[in-house]
Order: structure tokens, then sequence, then C-alpha cells
DNA sequence: TAGCATT
């Protein structure tokens, strides 16, 4: 098993001779290895010249980085080889503090003195109002700090303030833009859509709203856990709907009566959980914290049936058979960099405000029974699909983001 | 030098 913080590290600079268990050795030295992959190409086979490295212990992948990135030049190439995080393990940006409630007086060298214990410093600036009194600062450290919670987070009240120091993750650009939205859709009064689209699950909507509204504040925290950012991505669309005035379309999951390709649209079998008119089940998804255990398929049909407990109608059985788990083309995302403990539940849950989702699979590593951080989800059309590429490309969950494009077609550059 | 539906 690795720790939980463990590293994935990307390897550039390799001869494309080496295979896995040639690099093994090389590697193994500062501690034992949990993955290593070399990339090849899908269709060719043929070794890309870089793998992906994860060592158990974060510590051996940071030991092997210092030893290795840059030091050593591997027979037959004529660059160094490259050792460094993967792009997947959090970028610059995740690299930014705000830091609130400052005394009026503190200068940019009081706050560098008081963040200088927690690493090299690259940027501090601190953000003045007209007056010339501090409105809070922006300091950028080279590394982020472990956990979730800065140590000088509530740590002191500085003179002149009226509260204690507020230390958290700057936001992003993504979250700026949310915040202001919001803002405005509150101002305005049109806080959230669904309520005025479907009248008869008002209050239900509202509840749910208000739900992820506070999720989403707990993702304003310094920690990111995945159900809020969720919570982020969907208030995230809502928000966007409402400022744009396009109330209706793309919440709407295109149809309540479509059907998989190569089923018959004649008998749709009936299923246990209650579909709403628009398509959300009259239940929260999200109770207690918990994803939704009977994810909701409004084209009646579960992509999953095996999971599903109540199986008795011979044609849901027939379905059970069958492997549907791919829409037409243009509708199957590839999606990478998922959080960890993310499963097909809640990669459902995160696609859902986007259209009707066919299937959403987590790729599970067999022998440890672990997510291998990327998966599956399709639609049943290739608007919702591009919706879904708009909306969560690049989104960001903690310290990764989300990379999310259309699965590459099956048969792409197979001659024959 | 960047992972694409498995038993």
């Amino acid at each position: 098993m690795k720790d939980h913080d463990a590293i994935k590290l990307f390897v550039g600079q390799i001869p494309r001779n080496l295979e896995e268990s040639d690099l093994k050795p090389l590697f193994e030295e500062f501690g034992r290895i949990y993955e290593l992959t070399v990339l090849k190409d899908r269709f060719t086979g043929m070794h890309k010249g870089c793998a992906f490295l994860t060592y158990c212990a974060r510590d051996s992948a940071l030991k092997a980085q210092s030893a290795l990135h840059e030091q050593k030049t591997l027979p037959g190439m004529n660059r160094p080889i490259q050792v460094k995080p993967a792009d997947s393990e959090g970028r610059g940006e995740d690299r930014k503090l705000f830091v609130g409630m400052l005394g009026k007086q503190q200068s940019e060298d009081d706050v560098r003195r008081l963040f200088e214990p927690f690493g090299q410093i690259e940027e501090c600036t601190i953000l003045r109002g007209p007056d010339g009194a501090s409105k809070g600062g922006f300091w950028g450290a080279g590394g982020a700090p472990h956990g979730c919670r800065h140590p000088l987070h509530g740590s002191q009240t500085m003179p002149g303030a009226s509260s204690s120091l507020v230390v958290k993750f700057a936001d992003t650009d993504k979250e700026r833009t949310l915040r202001r939205m919001h803002q405005m859709a509150g101002q305005l009064g049109i806080f959230n859509p669904m309520t005025i689209q479907f009248g008869a699950y008002g209050a239900y909507t509202q509840a749910i709203m208000q739900q992820q509204a506070a999720l989403m504040a707990a993702a304003q925290g310094t920690c990111l856990n995945p159900m809020a950012a969720i919570a982020a991505a969907q208030m995230q669309q809502m928000a966007a709907f409402n400022v744009s005035g396009l109330v209706a379309a793309p919440l709407t999951p295109s149809s309540g009566t479509s059907t998989p390709p190569g089923i018959s649209t004649a008998p749709v079998p009936s299923i246990a959980a209650p579909i709403g008119v628009n398509g959300f089940s009259p239940l929260p998804p999200q109770s207690n914290g918990q994803p939704a255990s009977e994810p909701i398929y409004t084209n009646g049909i579960h992509p999953y049936p095996a999971q599903s407990p109540t199986v008795a109608d011979p044609l849901q059985q027939a379905y059970a058979g069958m492997q549907h788990y791919a829409g037409p083309e243009g509708c199957n995302l590839f999606i990478y960099h998922l959080p960890q403990e993310f499963g097909d539940a809640e990669l459902t849950q995160m696609f859902l405000p986007f259209g009707n989702v066919i299937s959403a699979k987590v790729f599970v590593d067999r022998a440890t029974n672990q997510s291998k951080c990327f998966g599956f989800v399709s639609f049943d059309n290739p608007t919702s699909a591009q919706a879904a590429i708009q909306a969560m490309n690049g989104f960001q969950i903690g310290m990764k983001r989300l990379k999310v494009q259309l699965k590459r077609p099956k048969d792409a550059n197979r001659p024959y």
C-alpha cells in the first residue's frame, strides 16, 4: 500500500529499450515502488520514453527526485533524466495563499517574517485600500503546506484586526468567477433556476441547493473534500446558467424516454427508485454526505444491473447480461485525475447536471481494488458530453485538476 | 516527455 500523501512522479528521458523491469532497480534504491508504468502508445505499443512512478512512501519520491532529476543521463539519451511530480499532482497557482485579518499597519516584511519558517517565499503582496490600510494579502510560497490547515490559520490576532489570522489557498480564477457570479445571482434574486423551472420540486431542489451551498462553503476552506467539490461544480453550473439567462437547457437531461443504442424502445423496465421529471430523484442525492446509492438513469435502465439488488423482472435480467457502457461516438468521456476515493457513484453524481448519464465507471486496479484515478462517463447525446467537458475539464479538486476529454474512439487509427 | 472500458 502507498501513503495517503504519496506523490506520483513523472519520469522523462528514458531510453526506449528500458522496460519496467529494467527501470525498477534504478528507482528501488530510494524505496519501495507502488507502481511503475512505462507509457506506451495504446495501439502500436511503442515506448514513449517516459513513465509514471509512485513510491509507497512520499519520502522515497522526494529522495528520488532530488537524487535523479537532471542529475544523470541514461545511456543513449542526450538530455538528463527528469524526475518530478506529475502534472496531475497540482500546479503553480495552488501554491498561492490568501492571508486575511492582517494588522492594518503590517508590512510585506512583517508577513514574510511570519511565514518564512514554512518554506521559501516566492512573492508577497499586501492588498491595500485607498487609505493605505491592509486589506489582507497574498503570499506565494515554494510548496503548499501539508495537510489541510496552515498552522498559522487562526493562530493569533493581529493588532487592530477584528478576528484571528486567516490563511487559506488563494482562489483560483474559476473560484473567483464563481464567487462573483454567486454575489451577482444573490443580488438579482435568481439564485436557483430549478425552483422556477420545476415548481413541483421547488422545496426539494431548494433543499439540495442549500445543502450544496453549505458544502461549497466548506470547499472554500483550505481542504477540498470530493463531494464538496462536486457540489461546487454543480453550483458553478447553476450560477453560470443564472447569469447567462439560459435557465432551462443545460440542466435538463435531454429526455425522459431515451434509450441506449441497440435497445428497443418498447418495454422499458420499471425500476425501484422513483424518478423526478427533471431526471433527479425526489430524494436528495447526498444525504449524510453519502453519495446516492441509487444513481438516476432517466432511461429507466441501470448501466450496471448487477449492482442492483432488486433484479426480478426477466427483461431486466436480460439487460444484466449486456454491456451498454458506451454511448454513441462523441458521447463518451475519458476523465483523468479523479480523486482516489471517487467511485462510480461519485462520478455519476458529478456528471449528472450535464445530461443523461448512461454509465459512469471508475477504473479499478483488480489486484488492489483501488481506483486508478480515471474513468469513463457516457451520455446519450454529444451536447451533454460537450457541456460536461466545458464545465469540468480543468476543474480543481484538492490539489489536482480533472482532465475531461472525449474518449478516443475504439478503432482510432486501426488500419482494418 | 503525459495514462483511454480490465478480471
